[in-house]
RNA sequence: CCGGGGAUGGCAGAUCGGCUUAUGCAGCGGACUGUAAAUCCGCGAAGGUAGGUUCAACUCCUACUCCCCGGACCA
């Protein structure tokens, strides 16, 4: 790897949603001993490229400044919000099953070793010692408001109209646990989960005075595909909205294809927001829009500046670029298709592919 | 536990003892765009469960299940 240091920073720095703070970060990396990074899941349905792709980014470009990444199986919480069939053994095996596997291939296909990031299954680290973890839950707890733990709910997995269990209260509380509980430097989420890590930031001096309050990274989320609004985002629920990891080619040819893009528009344009958000996070080589002579011959960008500003004059047309990007996609993520072809990695998704069902 | 209300397509939400169970959104197909969206045209899709009344029940009755609201009990 030919990367400073420096240079990966910076593009932490600048690719993320936000972190709090950057300033912490730089000044934190330059200690002698290892941080650890953090990165929570419920488990509730296949992994989408917000999931796999975006936190893969993120935890390659950590480990490389010397952090030690984990993945957090959150099985307890999937419960709580009811994910999958609403049992936390269910989350478990389909945690340790199916969704470890993903996000494995996953970070393979940005080009990270997978034996660098741990797997940690929630419940099993409670388990380890209940009267710290549980206590750690009260703790928060006592330290802030009801209002503000509401507040954070409604970005935990509650959707609109939804009735909420007393269960579902208790939630933000764990998961900010989490983070004392593991000892963790840096928390990382995507942007949806920033009220909670604020609470986090917050708490910290009550629970952990000692110690420098966790740095907070939160990458950006990726626009649905088939959104109204620029707001909506990639989601599982809306399998047409989001790209699975393990989609096949002709699987994202015909989600890209039927992907809201408006020609010259920049603003609400998932299939540019994915151009500048993941394709275009470490890109090295350029990016080449291959197209008939008769619509100007080829394109090549080597930022996405450059790109951005050739489409919204109209000279890069939506199909070229949708084109373009699916064929990107699918390379990316071949090494997840070959992995997920594996007979026992199949079976696992079997697996899910069957609760799932079952649900509905 | 008591009282009240409710259960209709994927979602929301009307109507009616027999006649196509509307309508909106979503979905699907087509037209139009060098993509998609928008627009237009077309299509599929419903009555919690078990009984009963009736020539006929989604509509009336009973029970059950589940949900919502209020109250009580407890403290």
């Amino acid at each position: 790897m030919g990367e400073s240091k420096e240079k990966i920073i910076n593009r932490l720095i600048s690719n993320n949603a936000e972190i709090i703070t950057a300033t912490e970060l730089q000044e934190r990396l330059k200690s002698e001993s290892q941080l650890t990074h953090y990165i929570g899941f419920e488990i509730s349905g296949y992994v989408h490229l917000g999931t796999g792709i975006m936190s893969a980014l993120v935890m390659k470009d950590l480990t490389d400044l010397g952090v030690k990444c984990t993945v957090w199986l959150a099985d307890w919480h999937s419960a709580i919000n009811n994910k999958l069939d609403g049992t936390r053994e269910t989350a478990a095996t389909i945690g340790r099953g199916y969704f470890t596997e993903a996000m494995k291939a996953s970070y393979v296909a940005v080009g990270g070793n997978p034996e660098d990031i741990e797997f940690r299954l929630a419940s099993e680290w409670y388990n380890k010692d209940p009267e710290s973890y549980w206590g750690t839950v009260i703790k928060v707890g006592q330290h802030t408001t009801l209002a503000r733990m509401l507040r954070s709910i409604d970005i935990t997995g509650k959707e609109a109209g939804e009735d909420v269990d007393y269960a579902r209260t208790m939630y933000p509380a764990m998961q900010a646990a989490d983070v004392f509980f593991q000892n963790i430097d840096i928390a990382h989420a995507g942007m949806d989960q920033r009220k909670i890590h604020v609470v986090v930031r917050d708490a910290a001096s009550k629970i952990a005075p000692d110690k420098p309050k966790p740095i907070i990274i939160h990458h950006p989320l990726l626009q649905s595909l088939n959104g109204k609004n620029k707001e909506d985002k990639m989601s599982k629920s809306n399998p047409d909205s989001a790209i699975f990891v393990h989609d096949d080619p002709k699987d994202i040819e015909h989600k890209i294809k039927k992907a809201f893009a408006p020609e010259k528009e920049i603003d609400h344009n998932p299939i540019l927001n994915w151009t500048k958000t993941m394709l275009f996070w470490n890109r090295s080589k350029p990016f080449v829009i291959e197209r008939k002579e008769e619509h100007g011959g080829n394109l090549e960008f080597t930022s996405y500046a450059e790109l951005e500003k050739t489409y919204a004059t109209g000279n890069l047309h939506p199909m070229d670029l949708k084109n373009t990007v699916a064929h990107e996609l699918i390379q990316l993520l071949a090494p997840v298709r070959e992995h997920m072809a594996k007979p026992e990695i199949a079976a696992m998704k079997a697996d899910l592919d069957a609760v799932l069902a079952a649900k509905k």
